[in-house]
DNA sequence: TGCTCATATGCGCATTATAGCATACGTTAG
DNA sequence: CTAACGTATGCTATAATGCGCATATGAGCA
């Protein structure tokens, strides 16, 4: 049920990042961003996934999810809704992503929440 | 949170009921429309009450139940989403709450889905 | 082929949600 | 005041959900 894939709050989170940072992210990446574990976040993609959400594309080791463009009246008015929340909502995590993209290279994971780096590039770009 | 009242099979459908019938209903109604006990609806009511979805308004010894204009765009958003989902959702709920009203006297229950009288009412009118 | 790395998944546990029952609450009628 | 009635709520058992961990899968590389 697609409400329930997004009633929850990690979710609701990951979905709107999406939504509002469109483009396609490394499973590696969005976990960064979110500042969750890598096995979490696979597991809150693989609901959005069934509930029509998102969509996966593979490049060799990585895997890249982005959001579907909805068919059914009901995503898409839900996608409108989800796009309402206030900007700040997911600020910190859009600001994360954009940080950690420009880390990418290729399906190179690069770096990790648990990482010191990681901690570090987000202390240098003073994020929040 | 708004979305998790609404994630609930049972509770979409009561607000589905009460977005499409534009109107106040009693409690005893809204029950005898959904099939459900008594209990339980007031639960569902109390949910989408706190999540500012459904006012209520006292009558004597009866509880009118509606639906709240939304003030955020969030919530007006998600009324839009719900109000597109398939007329046959919640067909035999409309039809059983229409019946039901017709039956109306006042703040008395009148009948309820336990009772017999009810049954009848619903074979007698070739609901569904 | 075997190793490494990115991602996915199965399992056990803790937490939360739900249904049904019994009963409390609040209002009206007598 | 008391009884009756419509509605709300506390309690308990049970089911569903989410997390962390360990490990599986699958792709590229040596």
């Amino acid at each position: 049920m697609l409400l329930k894939a997004i009633a929850d709050e990690k979710r609701l989170r990951l979905i709107s990042l999406l939504l509002r940072e469109k483009g396609e992210f490394y499973v590696c990446e969005i976990a960064d961003a979110l500042e969750e574990s890598q096995y979490n976040v696979s597991k809150y993609l693989k609901e959005l996934k069934m509930a029509n959400l998102v969509k996966e594309r593979r490049i060799g080791k990585g895997v890249l999810y982005s959001t579907i463009e909805p068919e059914e009246d009901f995503s898409r008015l839900i996608f409108n809704a989800i796009l309402s929340i206030p900007d700040d909502y997911t600020k910190r995590e859009r600001q994360l992503l954009r940080l950690r993209t420009t880390m990418r290279e290729g399906d190179r994971c690069v770096v990790r929440i648990q990482n010191e780096h990681w901690k570090e590039a987000i202390e240098k770009s003073k994020v929040d």
